[in-house]
DNA sequence: GTCTATATTTAGATAGAC
DNA sequence: GTCTATCTAAATATAGAC
C-alpha cells in the first residue's frame, strides 16, 4: 500500500538522522532505514530534501501530540520544569529532539529546510505559549511578559540543551540543575507581597523599555 | 609557507562551513573557500573531518579571544546581557557562532567531533564562568547558583537561539526581548531588602533539593 | 609543500521491467 | 507502486610529478 510505504519512509528519515545526522543522510541510508528500495524516496517526494522537510513536520507533530495531554494539565511553572525535565530525559534517549537539531542546522544553509523547520518549531512554541499564558497569569512576569518570546527562547534553549547533552552529559545535566533554580526564584516572586510584587512589575516594565531602545 | 597554507585551510574551513553547512562541506569546498588545492586537506590534516575538528578550536580560540577584555569589563547582570546582545547581534550577521552550531549537529553522531566540540564550548563557557562568578557574587542567587552549570545553559541556550535566528528572525528577537525581562526580574532581586533576600535564598535552596531528589 | 591526475566510493536521480 | 539497473556528479583519498 503506497500510505504504509510514505509512513515508512518517513520514519526511516528520522531514524536515519538520528543515526547518520543531517551530514550523514542519503536516500540509500534512508531506504535500508525504512526497508524499502532508495528509488521510493524520489517517487513518493520528489528529492532527499524535500522528504527531509516532510519527516520535520510529521515527526514533530507526533511528538507534541504525544505531550499535549501533560501540557494542558501543567498549572504552575514547577509542573512545567518537571514536564520539560522528563521531556529532555526521556527524548534524548529516544533521540527525537536531536532530529530538530539536525534540520535547524541544514536550515542554516537551505531555504527550504528553514520554512520547513521554522513550521515544524512553531507546533512546539504554540503549545508552550499555551502553556506559559496560563502558568504567568496571576505572577507579576505574566502582565508584562512577552509570552511569544518567551515559548521561542524555551524551544531554542531546550535544543540548545538537547545538541549539548549528546557532547557532555555531566555539563547538561549542571545546566539543568542551574535552570531549575532558576525557575525557583522566578516562583518566589510569585510568593511575594502586593507592595514587592508591584516594584518587581516596575522593574521589569523599565528593563522592557529598556530593551525596546536598544 | 606551510602556517600560511594552514591557516588559510582553517579558515576556508569555517568559511565553507557557514555557507554551505556541515552536510555541505567537503575537501573541494574548503580547498576552494581557502584558494588552495583540495590535496593540501589532506597533507595537512590528514582527513576532511579532522580539519573540521582543527578549525572548530581555531576560530573558537579567536573568536573567545576577541571579546575576552569585554567579558572582563563586565560588573552587573545588565552588562552582561548587553555584551550577549552585542554579540548575538554581531555574529549573527557574520555566521560564526552558526559555525559551533553546525560543528555541534556533526557531534551528535561523530565521536570525534564530540570531543573537538565539547572542548571548544569548554572555552566559552570558562569564560563565561569567570563573568557570572563575579557578576553574582553578592546576589542571593549567586550563594547558591551552581555556576558552572548556569554557564553550560547560558552557552547552550546562545547556541539554540543562533540557530534560530536564521529561520526566525522575528520570533528570535521576540526571544531576546523575553530574556531581557528574565535579566531584569533578577536584577530586582538584588534590589531587594535583607529580609527579602533571606526568603529569596531559602526558596533557590528548597528548589536545589529537590532537583537533587529528582 | 603544492599541484595534477586518478582510483574508488557514494550520492542524487531516472528509465524501464515487473 | 516497487524494484533493478544505470547514468552522472561529487566525494574521499592517494600516487607521483614538480
Amino acid at each position: 500500500m503506497s500510505t504504509d510505504t510514505r509512513d515508512r519512509l518517513l520514519q526511516g528519515t528520522i531514524d536515519a538522522l538520528r543515526t547518520q545526522g543531517i551530514a550523514g543522510v542519503s536516500a540509500r541510508t534512508i531506504g535500508a532505514a525504512a526497508g524499502v528500495n532508495q528509488a521510493l524516496v524520489f517517487y513518493h517526494f520528489g528529492s532527499v530534501d524535500e522528504l527531509l522537510a516532510a519527516a520535520a513536520m510529521w515527526s514533530t507533530e507526533q511528538q507534541v501530540a504525544a505531550y499535549r495531554e501533560r501540557f494542558e494539565q501543567v498549572r504552575s511553572l514547577r509542573e512545567l520544569q518537571k514536564v520539560g525535565r522528563d521531556l529532555h530525559v526521556r527524548e534524548s534517549a529516544a533521540g527525537n529532539v536531536t532530529v530538530l537539531g539536525q534540520m535547524l542546522a541544514g536550515a542554516q544553509t537551505n531555504p527550504a529546510f528553514a520554512t520547513a523547520t521554522r513550521d515544524a518549531l512553531a507546533l512546539w512554541t504554540v503549545e508552550i505559549e499555551r502553556v506559559l499564558s496560563r502558568v504567568l497569569a496571576d505572577s507579576p512576569l505574566g502582565e508584562v511578559a512577552d509570552v511569544p518570546g518567551l515559548a521561542r527562547a524555551v524551544t531554542a534553549s531546550f535544543i540548545g540543551m538537547e545538541l549539548l547533552a549528546a557532547v557532555d552529559p555531566e555539563g547538561d545535566k549542571a545546566a539543568f540543575r542551574a535552570l531549575d533554580q532558576l525557575g525557583a526564584l522566578l516562583e518566589y516572586l510569585d510568593d511575594l507581597g502586593p507592595a514587592a510584587r508591584a516594584a518587581a512589575r516596575r522593574a521589569v516594565r523599565t528593563a522592557v523599555r529598556r530593551s525596546v531602545r536598544a
